[in-house]
RNA sequence: GCCCGGAUGGCGAAAUUGGCAGACGCAGCGGACUUAAAAUCCGCAGGCCUUUACCGGUCGUGGGGGUUCAAGUCCCCCUCCGGGCACCA
């Protein structure tokens, strides 16, 4: 009975062990100070949403970075791997009203329950540099950003048209805006409101957040590009129309006359300019408002165009709606042939991109031309092929390589040449001028939530806008507070945060009660992590500039746009600062697949989510780990099974037997030399060596881990195979001792429960962590012998064996020697050998 | 509509440079051990045809065409699935 027990491979109880003495060995997983010798490495998950426990993602994501870290230490790294909390944000308060829980102990306590399962599962991170980014320590350092920002000019405030979600009683910015919805709330449609914001200027930096992806070789190509399409470059004209006279009759005299006296279009085909038939405003335009104003009936029709738009924009599908347009009686003058087009208001034309008002160009634009045959606007005809012989291609024509015709002196240039000649004769004479626009907005950071950083702000009556003194800061988050369901800001809500005096002029002031958008928080919490404890700044820069760029970074494919860009954006005003060196914070960006389960997302909502916790307890953290390793490669979906995970622990225990049966001889033999293997032997180190090879190589690169553990699994296959011979001695002890140890050594970096057990086991005293990773000894790996198929006609017919080294000459004299390949040839005649050395050999015959 | 991925046994997958398709694992089947079961160990295992059996034949990486001595891999066309973008002027 006791050593049935004794047989038994228990997770639990090697992974309890060495987890308390991981717990009280904090410097295992520590980095080295700044002037240390190694190699420096930075790898990086993206930090979590404490929201109470992990699930699969996590784990994954985690897994990954683990084996990565820790196969660092071993190949002599100085391996900084920390980890942190995104611990701001709204399911904090939502939990505080469901549950009366104040946001602060509610955040804590997650955060407490994620990192035991963090430890649980044995994630070596350096917990001497953890964020968590609720707390004063760090939010003040996001405010005394924020400062910095204003006085660049990188901070402002206007009164804009926001996206408010009336789920979260809050500001959402355009990245959480999807399809229309809240990205919290995927059923509640956005609302537009009008407020006084505060904007972070990042569309300064636009042109080189755009310049700065061609440089980023390792992010995913995906990455980038979704990156480049959210920028959104566009290079195109902008051109002024003038208002025909007769707009100023009936006007009100209370408009501005600058409004009133041009149109600004954007396009990206100025060239086709001499074919506008009409102009198309945004419903929402001024001038709009201008022409309405006496005239009701127009009102009327455009309050309507106001709502179809709005309702594509809330449906998602704003590119099925239909256009609707309706004409507002005014002429506008084509400033380069002074001709007269009507000026219409259309359902389709956006007042925030470009201008808000378009030319309409029905000969050379889909779109125009749908919307001229429906009114019976013009069409007209202004670029033609360049081949001359061509025949007259049916309109729409909207070729960018063809000659402009029916363009007055521009006729016969070419659409290019055209574009940069009226763009220079709008300069001239004063209407237009070359404009490069992005889809890119300023990130709108203020939220009407408690469950942020307080924006360090304060409005006096005197002074206006005052910025917090430095030295006040951080404006602490008042704790004693009631969340209720109300709008507006919760913080508007307590007096004693309110009532201030202004820094300036000392007389009662109000502060600012908006919080920041929590991507604040995560734009730049890595650079926190290199200095942690700093009490005087966010960090001290010749320690960050040791660390970064991150070696790399490891995460979800749903950040690429909202955090990637806004943290890339956060480094470059760092860097404006004269903070850090770097240009863009992450060398390599690495986005892992989902984990999904039947075929879909892990969700409450469809009963599919497996808990990381339920797996550990059943399975061990080793075998949860090396599964969601093994599963898939790391860039693909994993498909989570339940019998994969017993598999691998299977496996794990078929590793824990052969050791431990071994291990008593194995150790008696440490340290003595292995002599010249044969046989038995040679064969298992040579199996040895090449996975030591492969494994190698693939950490180098291709990360394709789940190879990586099915390597291992071959190894002890073979080992496992050859019991008999570990057993009898014919596979001598010190052989045996190194198969052990340096399977120990691969599996450090998947299974890091179990290589510690063995490890000490085999009678060593560090960590294995501490360990050099092995080298594998080509010579070793080598085989002499070797497999060549032999095929005829490119139909495989035999295999034969010759040695490694073979010349071409003699794998073709024994192919042909080949029994089989005989039979197959006979009667017929060779008309071409192709060997490949190493590989195969073919026999054309006919 | 545009831009990225992807499609390989019953399932997750492998094949790193164009060179034996299906490594490794799951599920399955057979055997050993056991009173029995579990656990463990050993073995079989892409489909079809043929054969008592062995042997053998043939088809096969979403579909169709092509290049090549040789294609899961390269080229052209198409289908389906996942993701991103989209009246962006």
């Amino acid at each position: 009975m006791a050593e049935d027990r004794e047989q038994r491979y228990e997770p639990t109880v090697i992974e309890a062990k060495w987890q308390a003495r991981w717990a009280a060995e904090p410097a295992l997983y520590a980095a080295d100070p700044v002037t240390s010798n190694k190699p420096k490495y930075y790898v990086i998950e993206m930090l979590p949403y404490p929201s109470g426990a992990l699930h699969m993602g996590h784990v994954r994501n985690y897994s990954i970075g683990d084996a990565l870290a820790r196969h660092m230490w071993m190949r002599g790294y100085n391996v900084l791997h920390p980890m942190g909390w995104d611990a701001f944000g709204l399911p904090a308060e939502n939990a505080a009203l469901k549950n009366n829980t104040p946001p602060r102990e509610w955040t804590l306590a997650n955060i407490a329950a994620m990192k035991r399962q963090m430890q649980r599962l044995g994630l070596g991170y350096d917990w001497a540099t953890e964020v968590t980014t609720c707390l004063p320590d760090y939010y003040r350092w996001n405010q005394w950003f924020f400062l910095r920002m204003y006085e660049k000019g990188l901070v402002y405030r206007k009164k804009s048209k926001v996206n408010w979600c009336p789920e979260c009683a809050t500001v959402l910015a355009n990245e959480q805006v999807i399809d229309g919805r809240c990205w919290r709330h995927e059923d509640t449609f956005v609302e537009q409101r009008d407020l006084e914001q505060w904007f972070f200027r990042i569309t300064a930096y636009a042109e080189e957040l755009l310049e700065g992806l061609d440089k980023l070789q390792g992010w995913p190509e995906k990455v980038r590009t979704m990156q480049r399409n959210w920028i959104g470059r566009s290079e195109g004209t902008e051109v002024d129309f003038w208002l025909a006279e007769r707009i100023n009759e009936g006007t009100e005299k209370s408009e501005p006359a600058a409004e009133r006296k041009r149109i600004r279009v954007f396009t990206t085909r100025v060239d086709t300019i001499f074919g506008a038939t009409s102009v198309q405003l945004a419903p929402e335009h001024p001038l709009v408002a201008a022409m309405t104003a006496a005239d009701s009936a127009l009102r009327a029709q455009v309050n309507k165009l106001i709502d179809e738009q709005k309702k594509a924009k809330e449906a998602g599908d704003i590119g099925a709606i239909e256009k609707h347009g309706v004409p507002t009686g005014h002429f506008a003058i084509n400033p380069y042939n002074g001709e007269q087009v009507p000026i219409w208001v259309a359902n389709y034309v956006l007042m925030d991109y470009g201008s808000g008002a378009i030319m309409s160009v029905p000969g050379h634009d889909e779109r125009d031309f749908e919307f001229a045959k429906k009114y019976a606007i013009p069409i007209k005809r202004v670029i033609a092929p360049r081949d001359p012989q061509a025949e007259e291609p049916e309109l729409p024509f909207v070729a960018e390589d063809g000659v402009l015709v029916n363009s007055g002196e521009y006729n016969g240039l070419s659409c290019a040449q055209a574009q940069k000649k009226l763009q220079e004769m709008a300069a001239r004479g004063g209407f237009g001028e070359a404009k490069v626009i992005f889809r890119l907005k300023d990130w709108g950071v203020s939220r009407q939530r408690y469950w942020g950083t307080p924006i360090p702000m304060i409005h006096c009556d005197r002074d206006g806008l005052v910025p917090v003194p430095d030295a006040q800061l951080p404006v602490l988050l008042p704790h004693q507070i009631e969340i209720t369901q109300q709008g507006g800001s919760p913080l508007g809500r307590v007096p004693e945060f309110v009532h201030v005096k202004c820094p300036k002029c000392g007389d009662a002031a109000r502060r600012e009660t908006d919080t920041m958008d929590t991507f604040v928080d995560s734009s730049w919490y890595f650079y926190r992590y290199t200095d942690a404890k700093n009490a005087n700044a966010p960090f001290d820069s010749k320690v960050a500039n040791y660390w970064f760029p991150i070696d790399q970074y490891i995460g979800g494919v749903e950040h690429a746009i909202l955090h990637l860009i806004y943290s890339r954006f956060w480094t470059k005003v760092m860097r404006d600062l004269g903070m850090v060196k770097n240009d863009e914070p992450a060398q390599r960006l690495f986005t892992q697949g989902m984990v999904i389960k039947d075929g879909a997302k892990m969700s409450k909502s469809k009963g599919n989510v497996v808990s990381p916790d339920d797996m550990v307890e059943r399975y061990g953290a080793d075998a949860t780990r090396m599964y969601a390793l093994f599963a898939a490669p790391p860039d693909r979906d994993l498909d989570w099974q339940e019998d994969g995970v017993a598999g691998v622990s299977r496996f794990l225990g078929r590793v824990w037997r052969l050791s431990t049966k071994h291990m008593a001889a194995a150790r008696a033999a440490k340290g003595a030399a292995t002599g010249t293997p044969s046989g038995v032997s040679l064969k298992l180190l040579r199996k040895l060596h090449q996975t030591i090879a492969k494994i190698t190589l693939d950490f180098e690169g291709r990360w394709h881990f789940n190879t990586c553990v099915a390597a291992i699994m071959e190894l002890v296959n073979d080992m496992q195979a050859a019991d008999a011979q570990l057993t009898s001695g014919e596979v001598p002890a010190p052989v045996l001792y190194e198969l052990l140890r340096s399977l120990m050594l691969l599996l450090a970096p998947f299974a890091p429960f179990l290589a510690a057990q063995m490890w000490n086991e085999l009678g060593e005293e560090a960590a294995v962590l501490r360990a050099p990773w092995p080298k594998s000894d080509p010579i070793l790996a080598k085989e002499d012998e070797i497999e060549v198929p032999v095929q005829v006609n490119g139909k495989l017919v035999s295999v034969v064996r010759v040695p490694a080294e073979a010349s071409g000459k003699d794998i073709e004299a024994t192919a042909l020697a080949e029994e089989k390949v005989q039979v197959r040839i006979a009667g017929k005649s060779v008309v071409k050998i192709i060997v490949v050395p190493g590989k195969l050999v073919n026999l054309v015959v006919k």
